[in-house]
DNA sequence: CATTTTACTTGAGTATACTAAACTATCGAG
DNA sequence: CTCGATAGTTTAGTATACTCAAGTAAAATG
């Protein structure tokens, strides 16, 4: 049975080109994405950044010139060392990319209401695991180099 | 109720990590596996593939270029109109962009297993309707720009 | 304190992938 | 068969984001 196959490509198709879409209507690339990504975790440093990134300390100023100056995050000093920069989120109310997921989360929560409770747990179940899948393909990909 | 939100979070992540993961490991960027997963669709000429992605015909020339030379695409004559090239997708046995969707999807049907045929008709409409909640949601970005 | 280490920024150089425009080959219409 | 349109390639120029190395400031070490 290839069926799951096929449908696990085209939710991988669509998520990746939702992303892209994001991407381009806020002026953010895809690796800088990333970066809003882990920053939803909550605030970093910049060299945290970086070593999550798998960039230079340089490539990462540069990065946060980019999404400060698009007003998707901020930098503030961090009271305890004043040598490292926290990069933080701005405050989801201002902030257009965690507006565009917002959005998203909301069409989700709306098709979810089809469900009963008992089948909106098996479907979560299912997410869980799907997830777990992904993340462990993924450390495949990234150890096997 | 906003564990949804938090779920469909993570499921994208994780699909955007795998899908960066994956570019890394075979070397090919972004742009170009979104050329190759309009491939699996089958065979475009060069010019349906600018238009898809949005790219001059120049740009497609050299993305063409670099995934023939990464082996994953090959430039074949349009027997009807010889001034056309065909790019199809090398046969999946040789194609090591398939084949590491081929493991996510051998290990995706293997985590099915654990789902009754009831539970997993569940899970498959959940994903058709994800599917088209992500498609929505793109068309509504990218027409509102 | 003086010295070394750490955190980030800055600046120069570079690689990549793009656009625009000229070029070649082929197709289709009159 | 000739001419304009179409498909793709090539080339030159450009924008972007990276690395590497030097510079600045603050913390840790002894």
């Amino acid at each position: 049975m290839d069926k799951s196959a096929a449908v696990g490509r085209e939710l991988s198709t669509a998520v990746v080109m939702f992303h892209e879409a994001v991407g381009q209507k806020l002026g953010v690339s895809a690796g800088d994405q990333r970066a809003l990504t882990l920053l939803r975790g909550g605030p970093l440093t910049a060299g945290a950044l970086a070593k999550e990134i798998g960039l230079t300390p340089g490539a990462v100023t540069g990065m946060v010139d980019r999404l400060e100056g698009a007003g998707l995050v901020r930098r503030e000093p961090d009271p305890n060392d004043r040598r490292r920069v926290l990069v933080t989120p701005t405050t989801p109310g201002h902030n257009a990319h965690s507006n565009v997921f917002t959005d998203l989360s909301a069409a989700m929560a709306a098709m979810m209401t089809r469900y009963s409770p008992a089948e909106q747990k098996i479907i979560s179940d299912f997410v869980d695991r799907t997830v777990d899948v992904l993340k462990e393909q993924t450390a495949k990909l990234t150890v096997k180099k």
